[in-house]
DNA sequence: ACACGAATCGAAAACGTTTTAGATTATGTA
DNA sequence: TACATAATCTAAAACGTTTTCGATTCGTGT
């Protein structure tokens, strides 16, 4: 049934080092016979055995990824499963594998363990916590990794361009004639940061006071916690005229909840999102909100991880940013 | 750096054999060594190297899932990545490693002998088109399969219960008045097939005529789409008091698209959804749609699969159907 | 005729396990 | 005491590769 590489060697009359040979394209094998031996390979359907050759060459060809969302959506979220698509077309274009590597209870196993159980090429840290101990003993070993979404100094990192993107769209509310502008960021984070840092930088620039009560803490993709972020917003003394929310998810919870209290987007309250991945989910008003291009992301993702497993000396850990594009939407429109 | 068996053996004084004994409970090492093989097996962080070890008993604890939406939504899909995550933890729980098993464009591997090549030890076929030569070959081979959301006859298939949920649902409708009730179902299927009966006989059972302008096809997923489908049907010479929709996508969609037209939900027409997976999405009105219970079905595939993989004598591949729940919101009200 | 380098191939060890068969020791039994 | 039996361990082969090193052949120039 399975044909092993002494079948093919039988069969081609050749030893099985020179067929490993032949295939692996060793430059001591004639072309004559390397030719016969992958015809012949051919037609028995020979594939090399990935267990044993892993054993030899200590190379699995797969990578793990750790994907541990936080938020309860877990592997639903819009945002970092189609960053994991994107990370799996390019390293399965380049030939690797993608094998979940998360807390195995009945092995006891660590992340790192589990890494090196299974002979892991590199890993892919997609979306975890990694305030963690276990995860920053993972990072910090000798498995090359790269960090999608958060900067960890010398180590490979992929960013989204979080306070260019933030910027553009606060400057798009001002440019639209608003002032009063409010930012409903997500949980305290690093991408929560450097937005709020393009949030501010904007107002700044157009000498637009920073109001603390128009910077609220709420959450990520929890339509239930935006909207009532959202209702104490439009409850304060003086509300604002345009509120930009942490997410897609948060911001048409924003806009369903206007409508609630009889608001009409843009004409009474104009509403930001951000990721715009699924953005097509909402048609009025039409969401604006900041594109991150999670295709580039996760492509750039795998080829640097990847440049890291296959050139560690030419390459170094760096960090890329990928841009964000504003998507111009109906939903902040222009005031006065 | 790394500990082989080896060097475990070497420090705990006995064969290599005997250690690999005493760690797999062979019945012919005593208590005492098997105990301090163990501690020091702990202390010096020895792990088994899964190749090797894969290598010598072919057996991988891997399982390959073939994850190949065909909607552009990929891996975004609510319904699939949700099941995908409840398989997955499943899995892990019982000591098995997800990787995922697609085409391997540079390789040439056919999907079978991608898992031949990793020696999996069975797979999951998620959300992939059964009529595609390449999946039908690896089904039917000796690697345990188990296929979820679609019945393959012979095969271990965990299915939601679509006539059932589909029927639930339009019997709601009518409970409320509704005589004239369209179902913009999704493209041709089995899950389409059985929703439609479930929808058609809930609606003899109440004498009420199955009129062919009813029912339209329609796409999955797809709000552009399913706005020209509300539309459409809208626009019927005798429209609809009740629409049911393919999933919560186009739902959602419809709900948009009513509102574009100024006709209140549920006022002037009510509307359905299916999945309710992300349904916390929509606040007014709250989406009435069928829940599909997308964690048990992830979790009873895996233990299927895995009862397959380690017991196949006694087991042996059977169709499982997991019930579905209406969710009762109020995008569907009382007519009249 | 000889030597010699280049070209092409083969033998064998090694990777880290599991497992069969056999060896050794201990334990009871007649 | 001697012998079968049980308990515990070891030696070695095997899984399917890769890779080092050495062997063979072949043409070529002297």
């Amino acid at each position: 049934m399975k044909v092993s590489i002494r079948d093919l060697a039988a069969k081609c009359g050749l030893s099985v080092s020179a067929v490993s040979k032949a295939l692996n394209n060793y430059p001591d094998i004639s072309e004559e016979t390397r030719r016969h031996v992958v015809k012949t390979a051919q037609e028995m359907g020979y594939f090399p055995n990935a267990s044993a050759r892993t054993l030899k060459t200590n190379r699995s060809r797969n990578i793990g990824v750790l994907f541990e969302p936080n938020s309860p959506s877990g592997m639903t979220h819009p945002f970092f499963s189609a960053l994991l698509e994107s990370f799996k077309a390019e390293a399965e274009n380049r030939g690797y594998d993608l094998t979940f590597i998360n807390p195995n209870i009945q092995s006891g196993m660590s992340y790192l363990e589990h890494c090196r159980y299974r002979n892991m090429d590199g890993v892919a840290v997609i979306c975890t916590d990694l305030r963690k101990e276990e995860v920053r003993t993972l990072i910090n070993s000798e498995i090359p990794t790269v960090i999608i979404d958060s900067p960890v100094p010398e180590h490979a990192s992929i960013l989204s361009e979080n306070r260019n993107g933030m910027y553009a769209l606060t400057r798009l509310a001002i440019s639209m004639g608003h002032k009063k502008i409010a930012y409903l960021h997500g949980e305290s984070s690093y991408v929560t940061d450097e937005r709020i840092e393009g949030y501010a930088s904007a107002l700044r620039q157009s000498d637009i006071e920073i109001r603390r009560d128009y910077v609220i803490a709420s959450v990520f993709d929890n339509p239930r916690e935006a909207q009532i972020a959202f209702k104490s917003a439009m409850a304060l003394p003086d509300p604002p005229t345009c509120i930009l929310m942490s997410d897609d998810t948060t911001a048409i919870a924003a806009i369903q909840t206007a409508k609630d209290m009889h608001l009409s987007v843009p004409g009474d309250i104009s509403i930001g999102g951000y990721d715009g991945v699924r953005t097509n989910l909402i048609f009025t008003p039409a969401l604006t909100t900041v594109h991150q291009d999670t295709a580039a992301m996760g492509k750039t993702a795998a080829r640097e991880l990847i440049g890291l497993i296959e050139f560690p000396l030419e390459n170094t850990p760096r960090h890329i940013s990928v841009p964000a594009s504003l998507v111009i939407g109906e939903s902040i429109g222009k005031i006065g």
